[in-house]
Formats: C-alpha cells, structure tokens, sequence
DNA sequence: GGAGGCTAGTGGACAGCGTCCACTTTTTGT
DNA sequence: ACAAAAAGTGGACGCTGTCCACTAGCCTCC
C-alpha cells in the first residue's frame, strides 16, 4: 500500500512538510478565490482548507477564526482594488500639477474604482465587509505614501489644487463627498437596487455619477 | 396535569388555534426585529420562530426557505426607511414648488435617509440586502405615489425644477447621481472604513455630502 | 548528539443552522 | 357532514464554525 493512494491535494507523505507559511497563504489566496465567486458570505473556512488539501481545524494555527481568516481576506481584496486604481491612474500622461491633466487623473481614479467593482463584485463587496473588532493592522510599517482608495482620491484632489482648478478653500474635507458619490454608484448598481440594469446603462450611470463630481468640484 | 405547564411563549393547547396569517406576521416581525438589532445575516429562521413559539418548519408553511422571510424583512425594512423620508419631508412647510421650500424638502429627504441609516443601522442595510431573485413583488396594486426612497427623490427633484430652482435641461438622470452620493455617505459611515467615527463627525460628513450634492445643482 | 519543547497538523466531537420527508390536526368548501 | 386543503409537529440529514486531546516533525540547548 504504498503507492495505492490517489493523494488528491497533497501526497500524505508531505502532511508535515509544508513550506513555512505556506497554508497560511494558501488558505488566504482560496478565501480570495471564493470572496471573488461569491463575497463575503462565501468566504467559508471548510471550504478553504479544502482547497488547500489540508484538514479543517488546520486553519486555527493561523487565524483565530473564521472572521480573522475574512479579515485577512477582505485586506487582499482591497489591495486588489487599490492596484487597480493605481493603474488606472498611472495611465494618464502630463508631469503633476498640470491643469489638463489633473482633471484627467481623477476621473481615472472614479472610473477605476467603478470598474473594479463592475468587473469584480465580490472582490469589491468583500473588500469592504472587514469584520467589525478585526481593523487590519495589514498595513504594515507605512511603507511608500498611502495606496488605499481614500489616500489616492487625497493625492489626486491635492493634485486638483497645485494644478489651480479646485480652489483650496473647497479643499478641506472634500474628499468624503466625492467617494460617497462614486462609493454610493458603485454599490447601488452592484449589490443595489440597479444590480440588473444591461451594462451600458450602468456604464451610463457611472459616467452621470463622474460628470456629477465635477459639476461640484468647479 | 392542566395547569402545571409554564406555557413559556404560546399555549399548548392553543397550537393549532392561531389567527390566520398570525404566523407569517409574526415571524415577519421579529425578523424585523432581528435585523434591526443585527443586520441581514442576524435574521435566521429558526430563531425567528422560537420568538412566534413556534417549530422551525411551521415557517415553511408561509415562506419557501430563509432567503423569502428574508426578502419580506427586507421589504419590512424598506418601507420604514420611506416612512421616516416621507416624514422628514413632510415637516418642511411651504407650498409645492416654492423656490425657498423646494430645496429644503430635497434636504430633508437626504438628511432623513442619513438619519435612518445612522439611528437604524441594521434595517438600512437589510433594506438593500434583498437576496437575488427575490425581487419584492410586494409593492402591491400601486396604491398611492411611489413612496420607495428612488420616487421621493424623484419627486423633490421635479419640485426643484417647478420651482425654478434646478434647470429643466440638467433634470433628466440626476437622481442616480444624488442617490449615490448620500447612499455612498450612509454605507462609508455606517459599515464601512469611517464606522467609528464619532457622531459629531460623522453629522459634519453628512452636512458636507448634502451640501456638496446642492453645489452640483445650483 | 540526544532530550525536550515548540509548531503545525490530525482526529473526533458538539451545537446551531437551513432544509427535507412523513405524519397529525384544524379549517374550510360543498 | 365529510373530504380536501392548510397549518403545525417530529425527526432526520448535511453543512458550518469551533473546541479538545493527541501526534509528527523541527529546533535548540546542554
């Protein structure tokens, strides 16, 4: 009986020959997996150790539970959607500062933001749905300037300034209106009530929702 | 043995003698009441008939599983959330289409939206957890206006225009856009990042939201 | 270089959940 | 008045998150 087993995920000879760490991202990497077919609610801890071939309670030497597991998860997911954002603004070309182009990079960073959660709604809905007692300390040690949406969305109205389009009186705290707009759009044809308008509706939409913005912002 | 039993929630006796469509009410009510205390995923059906007195599988009599209770609780939820609009707006005096009331009424249903969602924060977000498919059919035979938050909305934007406040050309659409702005605001400080916030903060976002929502249309 | 402790995995169990099936009791329609 | 339909009961199943006791391999320290 030595060569009589299927070894389906992982040879039961290697049980306890893992590479260090290496359940711990694999059960973070199939949460993420799971998160993107269906969000948060699918994000089931049995279901990921069973991808990672490795037995249920296995988890409980890397999460305290299924929630941390979540947290851990939801933390991928908006890591997710701040790369997404940060190509989408990387794509505007003009030096900073530059009146065309100022404009431009912040309409990149909505637009962004609403394609991922067009594109990804579970990665999306899950990268807002941290259990509550779990804020991610995932942050690390401050490394580089802040790439969540809030700090991108900050770097672009700053941008708005120096460029002279927003005056910097209207600066100060402007930032939560104009993430409220794109946040609230974003969800309302997601999870929302418009979840079932055709895609060139929703597209409409958003592009009103981005237009909206700016009508406020001059 | 006919007065020994303690007769915790309903009487023994009275099992079968309940009025008709009391179980469905009841169990409607208190998953009402568990939402309200605990959002979508805290209404759980089993619990919800323990609080009618009544076996799990009484509750399949009237729903076809737990994702139905939960679109009725969730229609349950949307209808108190317009109730609390249609009163907030319903405080502003003045007649229809008065350039001074227009734009306090459109204030007031936002900040009656906002309010719900801070003072109610597990019906605001069971009020749009409807599960999929499960489209309410509950509006019933159109009795009446549209009192869904979309049709208030829609109907102050109108007295904005009849006023003369909000010009004709920029009406047709906007009510996506400022939908989405005090819905983004009430989800951001209601589950999501800015959660913890302090209440003072949080009204000064709110005040900040509406009043970016009014710079947009003027 | 061997003993002991630490880490990470296993195995088995439990309660709670949604749901299905078979059965009984009450209400209703003719 | 009697049969049919509606409403509630009892028991079961599989799935979930979580706990406890146990063990196999690694690392260190004398």
């Amino acid at each position: 009986m030595t060569a009589s087993r299927p070894a389906a995920q992982a040879s039961p000879a290697d049980r306890h020959r893992r590479p260090r760490g290496s359940v711990r991202d694999g059960l973070v990497a199939a949460g993420l997996e799971l998160a993107r077919a269906g969000g948060p609610d699918a994000v089931v801890l049995r279901e990921a150790t069973r991808m990672v071939g490795v037995v249920p309670n296995a988890a409980y030497r890397h999460f305290a539970g299924r929630d941390e597991l979540l947290a851990a998860v939801c933390a991928a997911a908006m890591g997710e959607l701040a790369d997404r954002m940060a190509a989408g603004v990387a794509r505007v070309p003009g030096p900073r500062g530059d009146p065309q182009a100022a404009p431009l990079r912040l309409r990149a960073i909505g637009a962004a933001y609403l394609e991922f959660a067009r594109e990804e709604p579970g990665l999306f809905v899950t990268a807002y749905a941290l259990p509550e007692q779990h804020a991610y300390t995932a942050a690390g040690p401050e490394r580089g300037p802040d790439r969540s949406p809030l700090g991108q969305l900050r770097t672009a109205l700053d941008e708005l300034v120096e460029a002279g389009v927003l005056g910097r009186q209207h600066r100060d705290g402007i930032e939560y209106p104009v993430w409220s707009a794109v946040h609230g759009m974003a969800v309302l044809a997601g999870q929302g009530p418009l979840r079932d308008a055709p895609e060139d509706v929703r597209r409409h939409l958003e592009d009103r929702t981005l237009a909206f913005i700016g009508a406020s912002l001059a």
